[in-house]
DNA sequence: ATGAAAGCGCTAACAT
DNA sequence: ATGTTAGCGCTTTCAT
């Protein structure tokens, strides 16, 4: 900058106005600045501009799970959420920090001013880990993992009684669900389901732990019908790909769907539409939760007020 | 720090060196020191320290396309590569900070010491644009779309001629290739699947410019077959999703799928093994690759020679 | 409309 | 084994 300061014959700090674009500087003399910058591709030197305006311009974007080729098609909202994320800091300017759960340590915090946190984690470890690094945070999933951090996510107690609502309306009176419930919104769903399915007169008969990919899905029905302890006539995944492996455990056993027994998936995937059966699902608006995790952290950091916000779901009607 | 140094009776430099875990200082010193830190919350500026430093330890990861809902199923490569990445960065201490390519411009490029293109855009687009931040960049994709900077990608020419030995050895004669060949990348595929079909004595009677999704591949398909110009017993996808997507159109059109029409898809998806017919597809190594990419880039921010790399593909039978 | 001085928090170089 | 000095590149404050 002192360089440049000596190219233009004037100061460091009027170059310095220039470039931020200062009404304080003659608009001839900015223009001049800013062009001899150009050709000279002089870049400012963020990290200086940082250490004296004592921020950082950067936001840790956390992921829960390690990333894997597995994981994008069982959970693609890390993608998702990314998107409204990143559009909503980068008009901010600010910039997206990326890093896995496990190499985050409170010693060795990346400069940040805050932190978005995707995936509470298995009995909200994740929340309660992040919360000890002392910055902003601003979680992905269900208030009840929040403890006490902001939280925005999807209705999930919702999205369960919208597909008990689906399963009551062709006629299923015994609901299994697949989804571990040690998530939080897993459990919310769950939680949303039973007593819709109650009210209506049906029974939850059963709750399997499982994974999120088509392989767990599939292997927890499958025990199900081997077991032969429960009669069941409705199926609510908390995943489409989970769904998807449940249907055909229960297509391979001979068992019709959605005839003998009907399937809600969670997510709205673009595969759910093409898979046969086309998937009746729940579909949540993951981009939209993306630009209101990055508002409400930027408020967070800025000193403002933030509340916690949960997004409304739909039911998606197709075949299954 | 200054503060802290106060605290322990000692100068600011001895905190530094300890915190850094430097032989110079006395262990239990050291030891002291470590703990008062963690005990008033005492956290490194890192700004300051890469100002002073001359670096940033962090590196940009840039993504070609926009992510969304629809593009982590068609390609999920990003997250894939970025598991190797992050791996592989993050042992080294540095940093990942991601970003669209939509929105980097060279004035405002963040405090990185280089950075990795994740897909080198159509007609070599995002390369290009990359070229001009002056900082060491390394891509992913095809050695012909590197334009003289340092790429990782798979052999796509090899993952070509392994869907012609495939579709040869069915005893396929006329192949469509699904494709927009104005990435290199696909390109690369098609010239060795033209390559070796006609050194087989077959023929490569169409190359499809389409999308990537399962939309653009069936309707590609659709068309095809509607118009009835040609006749084809064999597909080439550029990806899992596509080929699933034409499967799709043939079956819907009474084509029996491999009887009449052999596909061979790429990438090994997880749900291409679910998928009915499974599908024979091209695998190719995406964690790996992240981790070269990652390593030859720090090679280049530390100076050191670096060079392309080009990794095996497989060919993964199964039932299409 | 422009400039001079000071200092953000850190570490390399050079003492002691 | 520890300390002193100086300066990384920027912007705020207070002149002019």
């Amino acid at each position: 900058m002192a360089d440049l300061a000596a190219l233009a014959g004037v100061s460091k700090i009027t170059i310095s106005r220039a470039l931020r674009g200062s009404e304080a500087v003659h608009p001839e003399t900015r223009e001049r600045i800013k062009s001899l910058a150009r050709e000279h591709g002089y870049r400012l030197n963020l990290s200086a501009r940082n250490l004296r305006l004592q921020r950082n311009a950067m936001v840790a974007v956390v992921v829960e799970m390690q990333p894997s080729v597995e994981r994008p098609m069982s959970e693609p909202y890390p993608l998702a959420l990314l998107g409204g994320i990143s559009q909503e800091l980068t008009s901010a300017e600010y910039s997206i920090l990326l890093m896995a759960m496990h190499e985050l340590s409170p010693e060795r915090l990346p400069p940040v001013d805050g932190v978005i946190l995707l995936g509470q984690g298995e009995a909200d470890e994740a929340t309660v880990r992040i919360r000890e690094l002392g910055v902003p945070v601003v979680s992905w999933g269900a208030l009840r993992s929040g403890h006490g951090s902001l939280v925005v996510g999807s209705d999930n107690a919702r999205g369960g009684e919208l597909a008990a609502e689906r399963l009551l309306s062709l006629g299923r009176r015994r609901v299994v669900y697949l989804g571990n419930t040690r998530f939080g919104e897993i459990a919310d769903r769950c939680d949303g389901l039973k007593a819709r399915l109650e009210a209506g007169g049906a029974t939850l008969v059963e709750c399997l732990d499982g994974g999120f990919t088509f392989l767990t899905g599939a292997n927890a029905i499958r025990t199900l019908l081997s077991a032969g302890t429960h009669h069941f006539d409705g199926i609510f995944a908390c995943s489409d790909l989970v769904a998807m492996g449940a249907i055909r455990a229960l297509t391979d056993a001979g068992v019709d769907v959605p005839g003998d027994v009907a399937v809600v998936g969670f997510d709205d995937t673009p595969m759910a539409s093409y898979f046969v059966p086309a998937l009746t699902t729940i579909r949540q608006d993951w981009h939209h939760g993306g630009l209101l995790l990055a508002r409400k952290l930027l408020s967070l950091v800025q000193g403002e007020a933030a509340q916690s916000e949960i997004m409304p779901v739909n039911l998606i009607v197709r075949s299954s």
